[in-house]
DNA sequence: ATCTGGCGATGACAGTTGTCATGCCCGCCA
DNA sequence: TGGCGGGCATGACAACTGTCATCGCCAGAT
């Protein structure tokens, strides 16, 4: 099952796959609701996901697959080697990763020993993932910081989350310390490209 | 020819288009450097340039390959439907313009079409690349928030650009007010998202 | 029983940002 | 010749932001 937003990207991946001897697309969907639903119905032996979809993220959609589709090997396939997806993945019930930059015949490789149980990971990626560390925020300051993304005052993000001003500025303050940026933009900036958004 | 960043979705796209049987893929590159220099020396019918691409973006490989290679047309396939990004590729002077949300049978027939010598654009997007208007910004206002994107400070700014603190924060000021954005921040993130940066 | 850490709040402070009025210099165009 | 717009600058002001000290509450760990 192939699991990916762009249409082209989909389509070309699923006839590639195709051409291979030993595997059949058995379905191939642009949203993670849907690739839930389907799932349930097929119980494909692999799933091949996207993280960035519109709606609920790929990460998502691999936890919601080890109930939805227990005997289905979920392999993410995503465009951003971001330590923090990695590290979430694995939690989701992951058994692969693998990067959008990776010559296409890893592919069906790295398809074939996830679906013999085996783990595949960029082991590069992986040490990576070690030496960042892991996300430091706590959850509310993850909320504030989220909710800070769209460029809002204090005062609207303050209404917005029903708290005090003032709890918002230390919020934000100790998130600029814990990531070493600059300013609460630099914050947001740190947070995303280490996958912790 | 082939120029996109994702070593997997090129390598897709190119099995995919040797499928057919007008079309042969006579190079696939990663970076716009090396397609221009590869367009030269092969002089391809048709090059398909992805824009965001790392070091040169797929619009100045469009406008090098006026010169480099006379005789290819060029294609944009690209993510995001930036409106500018329309804009800037058609003055650069490609002759289609597709998104990566399109089915992949479109593919063939787009190439094919842009061969034949037509113009090939999503309609829907032509028409919100009218409405949005152009790009407001004078080039000034453009390097200044340029450099606003990674989050410096107006004195570092000031600095990097070699001006006066006040004057970047008029241009800043500017920038916001033209952009009707609420901070600077905001200000970035809405040319970004129109395909003005 | 105490300590720790997350969460919420307040008040104060310095520093940064966005706005505005105003001025000067240039090049372009009518 | 004058007018207009872009670019650069200053100074002033209000608003916003980031930091810090300090407090209280609560839950989980030692």
């Amino acid at each position: 099952m192939l699991v990916e937003d762009q249409a082209m990207v989909r389509g070309a991946m699923a006839t590639l796959l195709s051409l291979e001897d030993d595997i059949e697309v058995v379905a191939d969907l642009g949203s993670g609701e849907h690739a839930v639903a389907e799932a349930r119905r097929v119980q494909p032996d692999v799933a091949l996901l996207d993280i960035e979809l519109p709606g609920i993220s790929g990460i998502e959609v691999a936890a919601a697959l080890t109930t939805a589709a227990p005997s289905c090997r979920v392999m993410i396939v995503t465009t951003f080697g971001r330590p923090g997806y990695l590290q979430r993945a694995l939690d989701a019930g992951a058994s692969g990763f693998l990067l959008k930059d990776a010559p296409v015949e890893e592919l069906a490789v790295a398809i074939r020993r996830v679906h013999a149980g085996e783990r595949v990971v960029d082991p590069e990626l992986a040490l990576s993932a070690l030496q960042e560390g892991h996300d430091p925020l706590t959850t509310r300051e993850h909320e504030v910081l989220q909710a800070a993304r769209d460029h809002d005052s204090v005062a609207e993000l303050a209404r917005r989350l029903h708290l005090s001003e003032g709890t918002v500025r230390n919020h934000l303050s100790a998130v600029i310390q814990k990531l070493g940026a600059r300013n609460r933009g630099e914050a947001v900036a740190i947070a995303e490209q280490r996958g912790w958004l």
